[in-house]
DNA sequence: ATTATCTATAGATCTATAGATAATGC
DNA sequence: ATTATCTATAGATCTATAGATAATGC
């Protein structure tokens, strides 16, 4: 059995040691799970090692054997963050998945797969934000990865510029993006910055969103 | 001349030991200068008031002579931020300032002034987020002063209803300030999400942002 | 035999205070 | 005489390590 690969198992026959390696992965696991949590919700420099260990159910000797310092736990957590935005924002901007969408198909999508990041990863913004006012290459990573969002969003919008009665299509679809980032910024800080929809639910913003975007680009009414 | 009351002088005659208040009040004054500077650029928590007494060229005695904890300087130092916020609120949204000024005087005076905010208090964002995670009282006062600028942004546009060409003028009104609050919530957090317009003048940005407001409204187009 | 985990604690900060010294105004 | 300032330091955290104990797989 220990030589036979199972379907769902990542593992390979040849790792040796199988037993220590996941216990030690959910461990690992365990310890992030509730750095992110704790940093998310109390801020990183605020959050103590122990508290981590206290939250994980782990003693600090056993964060401190699998994280060299808590520099490197921080790091652990934000490319976590980082990998799942990563991942985002790939399947965003793929024009294959969104071929049979039009341009109002394609701003609810990236609005919706916004919002819902969001919640899956609530603080998300919070961390990326202290850890990257310390540290250049989260800060840069992070700024590569809007860029390319932004890009390609407005690659998706021009490939539809049939649709676009906008005299400037290519300036039309700039600002767009523009605005719908700032709209999206708007909501998701709304903890801080209070707004007219911030009691409306996302399907609301959405829609609004949406119609803002048509507006802008000035789309043929109605649509799908 | 100590029973002479100065016209340049806030101090009245009645005081008493006024060399010692105005040496008091240079320190203090130096004290929070050098706090909110410091909480501005590297956080609260992860501020030491040993750094605040090196950057304000006291000791660390001195600081806990004149406030009784590092809780009540903070207070000292958000008090003054939300002080300084409440006059710009106030000038802002006061009718009898823009009497002479169409809609896009108003935007343009609103976009310019809350740029010019950031620019003389740069980090106040970050300090009233900060503190709002700990403390309910900032976090309300705050919220409210930004609900009263909305809403008197809001009414100005109002009372000048007859420049909109939009069939729903309350609604529109109330998107717009929606919207433009926006724009500056993510130009003002540029440094963390990256915008087309982020690298253009506070003019061109200002000058964008009225031309937005005009779309949304249907203003009459040109004008003053 | 190796890896994972725990307990206990050293060393580095950081907040806050006590007590001495200097400046100001009666 | 009163108020402002400083130096020195006690006590509370917090990071990181050392060394003992437990679990895993040869």
């Amino acid at each position: 059995m220990t030589h036979m690969a199972q379907a769902s198992d990542r593992s390979a026959t040849r790792w040796e040691r199988r037993g220590q390696q996941v216990r030690s992965h959910r461990t690992q696991d365990a310890i992030l799970d509730a750095a992110e949590e704790l940093f998310a919700r109390r801020g990183v420099e605020t959050t103590a090692v122990t508290d981590v260990a206290a939250a994980s159910g782990r003693s600090i000797g056993s964060i401190y054997h699998h994280f060299t310092n808590k520099e490197t736990l921080v790091a652990a957590v934000v490319d976590r963050l980082l990998d799942d935005l990563e991942t985002s924002v790939a399947t965003a901007i793929d024009p294959s998945r969104w071929q049979a969408q039009d341009i109002r198909g394609v701003a609810r999508a990236y609005v919706g797969n916004s919002l819902r990041l969001d919640e899956r990863r609530p603080g998300f913004k919070r961390i990326i934000v202290e850890v990257s006012l310390v540290d250049a290459a989260t800060r840069e990573r992070y700024h590569r990865l809007r860029r390319r969002l932004d890009d390609g969003i407005t690659a998706l919008l021009l490939e539809r510029r049939t649709e676009i009665g906008h005299p400037e299509p290519e300036l039309a679809a700039r600002f767009c993006v523009d605005q719908l980032t700032a709209m999206l910024t708007a909501r998701l800080d709304s903890e801080m910055t209070p707004t007219q929809l911030e009691a409306a639910p996302d399907e609301a913003f959405v829609r609004h969103a949406v119609e803002s975007v048509a507006g802008h680009l000035r789309l043929a009414s109605a649509g799908s």
